[in-house]
DNA sequence: TATGAAAGACACGATTC
DNA sequence: GAATCGTGTCTTTCATA
């Protein structure tokens, strides 16, 4: 993990690219006060250390018809290698499952889900429901995404 | 919001730019065992419908030294309008509070937030905690991201 | 009408000095 | 950092079914 070795050149060009990847590459070089090659050695390095993890196009949920958000958090009673892996071959193969996290505090997992409607979720629901040992799940709903981006703050 | 005008080529199509957007226009044509003509116009049409939203490039919270992945439930007294702008101008304003839903159930909010350590975390902790009509504050951090994706499903 | 082939201008990635 | 070159992409136009 290290320490930063981003410096304020680096934030310009990743805050530009966290935004729009299709930025054309003598824009970037302008906004971050550099000249092309400069400014492509830099997103080289940024690659080669890992900042830069992907480039990838984002979707619209409502466009595809997936109107429904929601976080489904989850208590267990075995927290084991075995029940994990059981866990992720059921549910983590779902698409709608976004991401799992293992929490800390109250609850045990805590899960992201798109999916087009109730009737998808519950079948997500009824496999979570299905696992031994799940002693709780519950769940939120968007009804709202007021604020909702793939850029990550850039620390320093 | 309509239906879907989306066929299994479509979807090849997006589910390879979802992994991937930097994928080269050729290579694409043929998992989609399409001309490069025929993808570029599909790829066009997506575009105008908003099924493609955006090309970003994904940075790594690890690589940056973003420690801290968490989730924030918020449950409030006042849900008018006002209390929301407060919210947004003070909390929304953290580059470190990445989505922001008005949720259904028992709670209110659900935030989540990727910061560099519980010193960061802090900071806005203690912005929403200082604004009225807070009634409740409670948080589970990521102890291990099982799964993390931005692809969504393609339904149909 | 929809799809494939061809061809041009252009911009990008990468190297060299 | 500047200049450069090969390559691939974007886009249009024409041909085809």
């Amino acid at each position: 993990m290290t320490r930063n070795i981003i410096d304020s050149v680096d934030r310009k060009i990743l805050t530009a690219l966290q935004r729009d990847a299709s930025i054309p590459a003598t824009a970037l070089a302008e906004v971050a006060g550099l000249t092309s090659t400069g400014c492509w050695r830099r997103i080289k390095r940024l690659e080669e250390i890992g900042v830069i993890a992907a480039r990838v196009t984002l979707l619209s949920p409502q466009a595809l018809g997936l109107g429904l958000t929601g976080y489904v958090m989850i208590r267990t009673r075995d927290h084991g290698d075995a029940w994990l892996r059981r866990f992720l071959d059921t549910v983590g193969a779902f698409p709608e499952v976004v991401e799992i996290h293992r929490t800390t505090g109250d609850l045990d997992y805590l899960l992201k889900i798109v999916a087009r409607d109730l009737a998808a979720y519950n079948e997500i629901y009824r496999t979570i429901s299905q696992l031994p040992d799940v002693t709780d799940v519950s769940a939120a709903f968007s009804m709202e995404a007021i604020k909702s981006t793939t850029e990550l703050p850039l620390p320093r």
